[in-house]
RNA sequence: CGCGGGGUAGAGCAGCUGGUAGCUCGUCGGGCUCAUAACCCGGAGGUCGUUGGUUCGAAUCCUUCCCCCGCAA
């Protein structure tokens, strides 16, 4: 079977290592055009492509596929089986038809829940106990298509996003392999999804960064875990905003509004939320500064005057 | 050359309108205490990232390079 793969970040690197380790033969490998990224604006190219030419294997990077000449080109491949995961960019129709097998994907969420660009973000975001990946035929529509296979993994408690995501990498890259092997028996199921429970999710961004302390302090603490590695929740301390990348629950109790620090020492920065409750902040960053503990933060940056009122919001337009 | 922040005792910071360095925590010793992560007293610990320069004299001014971080993606 000739597979032709689509993806991008690590995500994907790791299902066509998978892929390429089963012995499939992967005839080609579609990722974005390589950008300048980084400091320096240094010109990278994508772990796909990486692994790609290690292997010898034909890197595509096609700044627009709806084209004709690309359409061609992907023809000329003979594809028995398109694969995708991650890839960023949408596959036009013209394209889903060539492959004798159809065109699969590896999403990852329990579809039909979570179609979109951040579904392991959102999971974690949402608070949600559990979580998976789930492989089904590309169709016209994003995320849509028939389910073939999913499998379920629970969340933990404190769990980053980034942390899901190495692990969800994994399981989706056995699934996808399993997956190629049943389309290639025969065996493949093909389960349409309940639209009706279908929800879509987009791209996290900056602006979801400020942690609303008038919320539940598990709400808070999945914002802080589920906005790692990026784009990272941030408070205001000292007149800065930083980066939060740990807190932990209390079992205690205040009359504070929401956002007032109400205690600063050796185990964190304890701030008040709603109904009463606290969330104790244990790692921040600084801007222009590295990570540290909240207690490393406290020696060079007293906080006096507790309890500290919530300072006013940015004022970023 | 995309933009910006930073490299000072083990850690986090101050000092940076030039005159051989200070704070908090930690650490070591002693004391107080039923006890202590609390408190008191005392001590150790720094070629101030690197190179060259200006100067009577630089952590502080200019220069070379290295490293860290944020933005941007």
């Amino acid at each position: 079977m000739r597979i032709v793969f689509m993806g991008t970040p690590d995500f994907a690197e790791a299902s066509l290592a998978a892929l390429v380790e089963d012995g499939q033969t992967v005839c080609a490998v579609y990722t974005q055009p390589d950008r300048p990224k980084g400091r320096g604006m240094q010109m990278s190219i994508s772990p796909v492509k990486a692994f790609a030419m290690e292997k010898g294997i034909p890197v595509f990077q096609p700044e627009k596929l709806r084209d004709p000449e690309e359409v061609e080109k992907l023809r000329s491949l003979k594809p028995d089986l398109i694969v995708t995961a991650a890839y960023g960019k949408l596959i036009p129709d013209e394209m889903l038809a060539i492959p004798g097998f159809g065109a699969i994907n590896l999403h990852g969420s329990i579809l039909p829940r979570y179609r979109g660009a951040a579904p392991i973000q959102w999971a974690v975001l949402n608070g949600d106990q559990t979580t998976g990946v789930t492989t089904f035929y590309l169709t016209h529509q994003m995320d849509a298509g028939d389910i073939i296979f999913s499998e379920e993994t629970a969340i933990g408690e404190y769990e980053t996003s980034g942390e899901l995501f190495e692990r969800l990498k994994i399981l989706g890259a056995s699934l996808l392999v399993r997956t190629v092997h049943a389309i290639a028996d025969g065996t493949a199921p093909r389960i349409p999804q309940n639209h009706e429970e279908a929800t879509s999710v987009g791209r996290l961004d900056k602006s979801m960064s400020p942690i609303q302390w008038n919320k539940t302090p598990r709400e808070i603490i999945k914002w802080i875990y589920g906005m790692q590695p990026w784009p990272v929740a941030t408070m205001r301390l000292g007149g800065e905003t930083c980066k939060v990348f740990g807190a932990v629950y209390t079992d205690h109790h205040t009359q504070e509004q929401p956002g007032t620090v109400v205690s600063a020492d050796k185990n964190g920065i304890e701030v008040a939320c709603a109904s009463g409750g606290t969330v104790l902040i244990t790692e921040v960053q600084k801007p222009g500064k590295r990570r540290m503990t909240a207690a490393e933060y406290l020696r060079g940056n007293p906080l006096k005057n507790l309890p500290l009122v919530p300072e006013a919001p940015e004022s970023e337009l």
